[in-house]
DNA sequence: CGTGGTTTTGATTGTTGTCAAATGGAGTGG
DNA sequence: CCACTCCATTTGACAACAATCAAAACCACG
């Protein structure tokens, strides 16, 4: 049986690769992490928004996400985390984050102590530098979420959230575009997407009705992902790839 | 008169102060940079998506905004940049924004190269950490306008914008946040909180009739602070201050 | 065969968008 | 000093999208 915390780091660090470069010694910098491994149940809020952290979560299996509280207790999400991603490594130069992190689903996490992130980063100026390039894929991705929520309608927005997740499913080596697992309730969606779980019932509905996306338990089919990203209005670019992804969907 | 490439520089010195410690060398090195100043007019584009750029944008007078077009050419903006904001860190590590920067009004840019901050950040790890920091706040702001356009009303929205732009303005001493600029038009505040200009509008004369907000040119008047953060739900923490700010307002 | 959580449906309300036009103010040239 | 223009703000009528409330259907699980 592998272990999931030297299995996890390895999804982070190849995620690292995806957009910086890090030579060997580095790379088994980063994998000499001591962490910890929770395997919080769905729903169970890992951070609280405003309590210090001394940790990063990283992701190791299921999905986490980022919220934020209104003061009549409903939530937004703002980030997804699959497996692979650090959630959290904001906190460690800005140890006290302003939103909590939760357990979307079943999921194993493994805690990173800030200790090792920071000791790392200042010894190795490319993992420092690798960890402001994480950061600004993130803050890209969040600018991207701010005009979907802004300006396009809640079917776009649906749409658009099943292309991103699908392309990161793809970029991680957990899926492909057109099939992958995404283990969201629907009220989970409807926090991420800024609308009701009702609505998005509905517009899920939609999407089926014209024969875009199947859904069967955790796992998302995408039947016509030309046509899906043109009423999302996706383009990829704001990942930040570098032509890490094939242009054309595989299969027809 | 004064240089504005030094003044606009000792304003981003100041605004990293606020968040990391830098030795007088590391302040000497930032300060040393060779820009050249743009004067641009109001709804002149300074960065097109998509566009490789070698420089960042440091905004020395007026405003500017980050934002993400549409299809059908509607806009969203991510993100205000007031004077001290270096609006384009990201593309440091990564040249092709995957987004537009367009002056609001008539504004002052300096344009930093990116061969010096590149430069000064591989030097000095305390400025790579320092600019590391100052995309973590942008990214903690674009955070907080995720759950600003996906779970407030638009005049909690509204309220909101101007809670956060009046401490901002506040913090790098523009203003205060009962009285700062904001020379926004409605449509520009429409494309800010993801609205319409004619819904903006009538918030507006909402916050006006309850005596919260007077406007005067570009000038705003909270007259009633605590009452617009209620209703915004504002909490400063997301501007990651350190208690840099007075906890009640001036005055009365 | 219940039980609890999730999805689905229906009816209705409310917020926000759309379209079109009127008003207002600042600057320009006659 | 007065049209005139341009742009921004304001108003009005109406339509569309999404929220709300309530209940039914479905499904996995014990």
């Amino acid at each position: 049986m592998p272990d999931p915390v030297l299995e996890a780091l390895e999804r982070f660090l190849r995620r690292l690769l995806a957009r910086s470069s890090l030579t060997a010694e580095e790379q088994r910098a980063i994998l000499s992490a001591d962490c910890v491994v929770l395997r919080p149940a769905a729903h169970r809020d890992l951070v609280i928004p405003g309590a210090k952290v001394d940790f990063s979560l990283l992701v190791a299996g299921g999905l986490a996400g980022r919220f934020d509280q209104m003061a009549d207790g409903r939530r937004q999400i703002t980030a997804l985390h699959i497996p692979g991603d650090m959630c959290d490594l904001h906190s460690v130069p800005v140890p006290i984050p302003g939103w909590g992190i939760t357990a979307l689903t079943n999921s194993t996490i493994v805690k990173v102590p800030h200790s090792h992130l920071r000791r790392i980063a200042e010894r190795y100026p490319a993992i420092a530098d690798a960890f402001w390039r994480d950061t600004i894929v993130d803050g890209s991705v969040l600018s991207k979420w701010v005009s979907n929520l802004g300006r396009r309608s809640g079917e776009a927005r649906l749409a658009h959230m099943y292309c991103e997740m699908g392309t990161r499913m793809e970029l991680a080596d957990l899926g492909t575009r057109e099939r992958f697992d995404l283990p969201l309730r629907q009220a989970q969606a409807a926090d991420v997407l800024g609308l009701t779980a009702v609505h998005v019932n509905r517009l899920l509905q939609g999407l089926r009705r014209q024969g875009l996306v199947r859904t069967d338990g955790p796992t998302v089919f995408v039947d016509d992902l030309p046509q899906l990203e043109r009423i999302a209005d996706f383009d990829p670019a704001y990942l930040l790839l570098k032509g890490k992804l094939a242009p054309r969907p595989p299969g027809t």
